[in-house]
DNA sequence: CGATTTTGACCAGCGC
DNA sequence: GCGCTGGTCAAAATCG
């Protein structure tokens, strides 16, 4: 039984890394396209290298997000349900495995771990896209650990980065204030983002971003800005974290700062 | 009571 | 071919 089940869900997971376009339903086309751009920067697809958007969160971000582990992942509003934990070889911190739990059948997973190099950070690494626009309500039992939102909002990731191959150097960002190196594909990675704008009618024409309250989302050639809405419970959640004047994440180009940050309303 | 977390086991991919 | 490693499952424990 067991055996059977278990190659049934490899089967469902070697579909989904061998599927073109990934795991969506047919008409989640706008992370089809998402997914596109991201499967550019991956020629092989195979069990590593499945496309994969890795996320560095400062552990600062999450000090008033009720966590504990060092597996914990940030906030992001999806819900999401924790399905395994692994010691990662050359690593002190273990892995842990989340798939998102705001809607069934989603997809989406991520992988949660500290850095080796930089303890102080937060590795979160999605696999798949999430097969529904929004965070929808989770239906925990006291809220998981990972905050479903009663409002939805995008995830309030610092940066997003593929699988590293372009060599390019000015590729930081300003993240609470903070300047974090990322790895070279970032800017493809605003591509990502930029690409979700262009592309996601679902997104634009969501009342979260028609919202009073929200940063706006802009994104050009040179000026990333990317806006998140906050919701009062969000900003709820962030008076907690009133030593950081942006606590919502910040995208600056190191390179073309214009001064395009997110504001707090 | 239902949803989530913990944890040991299983298995496939990968490198040698 | 073999062993290591990472990703996932599922039973049991936990929580509210």
């Amino acid at each position: 039984m067991k055996r059977g089940l278990d190659q049934m869900a490899r089967s469902y997971n070697d579909h989904e890394s061998s599927q073109e376009t990934g795991p969506e339903s047919p008409n989640s086309s706008t992370f089809n396209d998402m997914k596109a751009i991201i499967s550019s920067h991956s020629p092989k697809r195979s069990r590593r290298s499945v496309e994969k958007r890795v996320v560095n969160v400062p552990m600062k971000e999450m000090e008033g997000s009720r966590h504990k582990g060092d597996t914990t992942p940030p906030s992001d509003s999806w819900a999401w349900r924790k399905y395994g934990q692994k010691p990662i070889k050359g690593s002190p911190y273990p892995r842990g495995y989340y798939r998102c739990s705001s809607t069934k059948g989603c997809p989406a997973r991520k992988q949660v771990e500290r850095s080796r190099d930089d303890p102080t950070m937060i590795l979160i690494t999605y696999t798949s896209e999430h097969n529904h626009p929004w965070p929808l309500t989770s239906s925990s039992r006291n809220g998981p650990k990972t905050k479903p939102e009663p409002k939805p909002e995008p995830e309030r990731e610092v940066e997003r980065e593929v699988e590293p191959e372009v060599e390019e150097e000015d590729n930081k960002f300003m993240v609470l204030g903070r300047e974090i190196e990322t790895t070279p594909s970032c800017v493809d990675e605003f591509a990502w983002f930029t690409e979700m704008e262009t592309t996601s009618s679902t997104i634009l024409e969501s009342p979260i971003f028609s919202s009073e309250k929200k940063t706006a989302v802009s994104a050009a050639a040179d000026d990333v800005a990317v806006f998140f809405p906050l919701g009062e419970e969000d900003e709820s959640l962030f008076a907690d974290l009133g030593e950081l004047p942006e606590c919502s994440v910040v995208f600056r180009h190191r390179s073309s700062v214009v001064g395009s940050q997110v504001e707090i309303f």
